[in-house]
RNA sequence: GGGUUUGUAGCUCAGUUGGUUAGAGCGCACGGUUCACAUCCGUGAGGUCACAGGUUCGAGUCCUGUCAAGCCCACCA
């Protein structure tokens, strides 16, 4: 053995070795209950960080529980990421000056797929890096065919059980990456901003978003609010239009706020939007899709709502109409991706009614069928369910797989349709005033977008003809899912449930599911976990999982979330390189409790790399005296029976070795791996090595038997933290060891958890 | 506004159901090259466990309040 560990000379091998044994897949036995666990699928569109590298916790229980003898499974996956994919490979066009709107959606679909299956393969390269017992012979992509297949079925089903509906209403929208969100994607921020005091004759309102008094429809007041009892019913006039609207009564107004007076412009605000639906007013839009001002006056026309507002508040000042100006401190809605302002506009959208799928959901959590760990995250987890609202399905981007549903043009010739020409020309308009221009050939070859009215017929099945008028001239829906609805159908996809004929389902899906344990990030428990359990239990009337671990955040030395414009995200595979991964994987298990943020530091990485390399040279040392003493290394007939040694200090070691069993195994069944892995480092280092080690030295050959059983037995206490370490060393005694009853199993990774009257 | 978490050594954090002199890693001071390891060994300094009350024979650990920080949720224009 050298003088130092070195993990380069062994990490790779020892995983491939594993992986061509086949180790990583189950065996199935029916018997046996197994142990399951569905790896987050990362995100294709981005090298793993750090923060993947908690993985780990899932590792350790996989490990974990494969030595103590459960088929257990760990299937991997890649996910698409719509938007987060489409926005990473936008950036990269933009370096190249170029944007998503120089190309049809074929060939931007194309090139994004071409860019994501580089890092597809990186991923997983990465996570065999890392050491990852993944099951790679189960491995799925959430674009691959079967996956997609499926879940277009869900939507039929959806469809079919009436639990699908268009709407029109205000949506998030983000008018710099042209699509839609869920109120989930919409980060909050505060910002200082100003209030603005407007004269509208017969009342006086508070706004913040004076640009917007062009969509004005009606100004209402708290009905409670005897200042402006007497006004309800009458009028008021928009400044500069000199529109004359209603003021109308709703209690959604703050009396407390600003002048008590709410201007109500449905089209660009929430709020207002719920109030013009209760009052039956019209919409008026005056900014457009690509978040340009329309609608308004010359002036404003054509601007950015940024300028528009400057612009607004000159022509009011000078036409007096801008009473007083007070700062202001709100929050805002931002992208949660490019972190742009989030315009609330009116849109059609898909939607999945979500309240009686939640109710098996409830129930669920409520009686204990699903727990959740840390069990604080119960509440708000409830809470949220209780509370949930329909589910947005659309996305306005072209990654993805698109909704099923066709529009005939000829029976929808309002639909809005957006396309490059044969000229290389982009064309944009309503099929009833272009169709005579460019032929459907024309037109569909070139998509990039169409928008239809949310009134228009659709149908669902792709028969070659419209249902309705027998006509060929039809279009799918642009509009892609929601990355959410085919990663919420994980568990059931992965494991081969089949939608349309559930008894069909594969052996797999009636073996593994429900799955063991879901560990998560808790960012996603609402957008990931909460879907996949509301699917789990429309499609297979079962939990997908009985335990949803929550683990922590990796964060920097000073606390800080790892991001790439903070520029402090460390790269798992540089890390790997210069210190192994079993120091990586312990430094971010190593004394932290469940569920709070880690910490990240080289020093802790470092202080792991010693340690493996401490076990290295104990190691080296007990094989070393294995060699130099008579010591038959080919039998075990040889060896004393541990238990009756009658020295003090082997009774100690071997006493402390016991406890240590006991609770390295119960803080693992209490999903406490931080103080799992100080209990092993503390007895292995300084009770073993400081004290032991020294104190025998004087008759080692005599020691030799206690020496190899702590030994083995730390190798496997250590063995899910540090797989690769201590494989390297379990291999190396065996070669010289091959008889012992120690050394039977051909891997310490299938080697038998310790018992713990082993001693 | 509602919810939730955290506040323990210079730094980053452990401390499981309340039980003897409160722990680790890193850092710091001093001392060690002997045949496992300088990615090492030994010795040591350093904490009124945020603050104030309370329960208890006994509280870092339970309860109440205060202060501070973080996170989540929410339609304050």
């Amino acid at each position: 053995m050298d003088k130092r560990y070195q993990p380069q000379l062994f990490e790779q091998k020892i995983y491939k070795e594993w992986e061509k044994k086949g180790l990583f897949t189950p065996k199935v036995d029916k018997k046996k209950k197994p142990f399951t666990i569905l790896l987050p699928l990362p995100n294709a569109s981005d090298p793993m960080h750090v923060g993947h590298v908690m993985f780990v916790i899932e590792d350790i229980m996989i490990r974990y529980h494969k030595m103590l003898g459960e088929p257990t499974l760990w299937l991997p996956g890649g996910d698409h990421a719509g938007i987060e994919t489409q926005f990473v490979f936008e950036k990269k066009l933009a370096k190249k000056g170029k944007s998503r709107f120089d190309y049809d959606r074929k060939t931007l679909y194309r090139m994004i797929w071409k860019f994501v299956e580089k890092n597809r393969k990186l991923n997983m390269f990465q996570m065999k890096e890392l050491g990852f017992a993944l099951d790679w012979s189960r491995y799925h992509y959430s674009l691959e065919p079967k996956i997609v297949e499926q879940i277009l079925a869900t939507f039929k089903k959806l469809h079919d059980d009436n639990l699908i509906y268009r709407g029109e209403r205000i949506v998030n929208y983000c008018t710099y990456c042209g699509t839609a969100f869920s109120d989930l994607e919409v980060d909050h921020v505060e910002k200082d901003d100003f209030l603005y005091y407007l004269d509208y004759e017969s009342v006086q309102i508070a706004t913040t978003r004076p640009e917007t008094i062009f969509a004005d429809v009606a100004v209402a007041v708290n009905p409670k609010d005897k200042r402006y009892k007497k006004l309800i019913g009458k009028e008021a006039t928009i400044p500069l239009i000199n529109k004359k609207v209603k003021i109308i009564a709703d209690d959604l107004v703050e009396k407390e706020f600003g002048t008590g007076a709410l201007k109500i412009t449905p089209a660009h605000d929430a709020l207002d939007f719920e109030i013009g639906q209760k009052h039956h007013l019209p919409l008026i839009t005056c900014i457009e899709f690509f978040g340009k001002m329309i609608n308004t006056i010359k002036e404003i026309d054509g601007l950015y709502p940024k300028q528009a507002r400057k612009k607004t508040l000159e022509l009011l000042e000078r036409s007096g109409k801008l009473v007083k100006t007070e700062p202001l401190r709100h929050t805002i809605g931002i992208c949660y991706r490019c972190k742009n302002i989030i315009e609330p506009l009116p849109t059609s959208q898909w939607y999945v009614k979500t309240k009686k799928l939640a109710e098996p959901v409830i129930d669920s959590v409520k009686s204990g069928d699903t727990k959740l760990f840390p069990p604080r995250f119960k509440k708000v987890y409830l809470d949220w369910m209780e509370n949930i609202r329909d589910w947005n399905i659309s996305r306005q981007i072209v990654w993805g797989p698109r909704i099923p549903a066709w529009y005939c043009l000829e029976c929808n010739p309002e639909i809005r349709l957006t396309f490059i020409s044969k000229r290389g020309k982009k064309v944009k308009g309503n099929y009833s005033g272009i169709f005579s221009k460019y032929s459907f050939k024309e037109i569909a070859g070139g998509l990039q977008e169409l928008s239809a009215p949310v009134e228009a017929e659709y149908f669902l099945k792709d028969k070659g003809e419209c249902p309705r008028c027998g006509g060929s001239d039809y279009l799918q829906e642009t509009d892609t899912f929601d990355t959410w609805f085919l990663s919420g159908q994980w568990p059931l996809t992965t494991l081969g449930f089949d939608v349309k004929n559930p008894m069909k389902s594969s052996e797999d899906f009636f073996y593994f599911y429900p799955t063991s344990v879901l560990d998560t990030l808790w960012d996603i428990l609402f957008f990931w976990v909460g879907r996949m359990m509301i699917l789990g239990f429309y499609l297979a009337n079962k939990t997908p999982f009985e335990l949803i671990h929550l683990h922590a955040k990796v964060v920097d030395e000073r606390g800080q979330k790892m991001s790439k414009s903070k520029g402090n995200v460390a790269n798992p595979s540089k890390i790997v390189e210069k210190y192994g991964a079993d120091a990586l994987r312990m430094a971010l298990v190593y004394g932290i409790a469940p569920a709070s943020n880690i910490a990240l530091s080289e020093k802790k990485i470092e202080a792991m790399r010693n340690f493996t390399n401490k076990l290295w040279n104990a190691s080296r040392f007990i094989l070393m005296n294995l060699e130099s003493s008579n010591f038959k290394l080919q039998t075990s007939k040889q060896l004393l029976k541990v238990k009756s040694l009658k020295n003090k200090d082997d009774q100690q070691i071997l006493a402390g070795l016991e406890k240590l069993v006991e609770e390295v195994d119960k803080n693992l069944k209490k999903y406490r791996f931080g103080q799992a892995l100080e209990k092993i480092y503390q007895f292995f280092w300084h009770q073993f090595c400081d004290d032991y080690l020294e104190k025998v030295k004087e008759r080692r050959a005599e020691a030799l038997p206690v020496l190899l059983e702590v030994l083995v037995t730390c190798l496997k206490l250590l063995h899910p933290f540090a797989p690769f370490v201590t494989e390297a060393i379990y291999q190396t005694f065996k070669v010289k060891l091959k008889k012992h009853s120690l050394f039977k199993a051909d891997y310490l990774m299938v080697s038998v958890w310790p018992q713990k009257d082993s001693g």
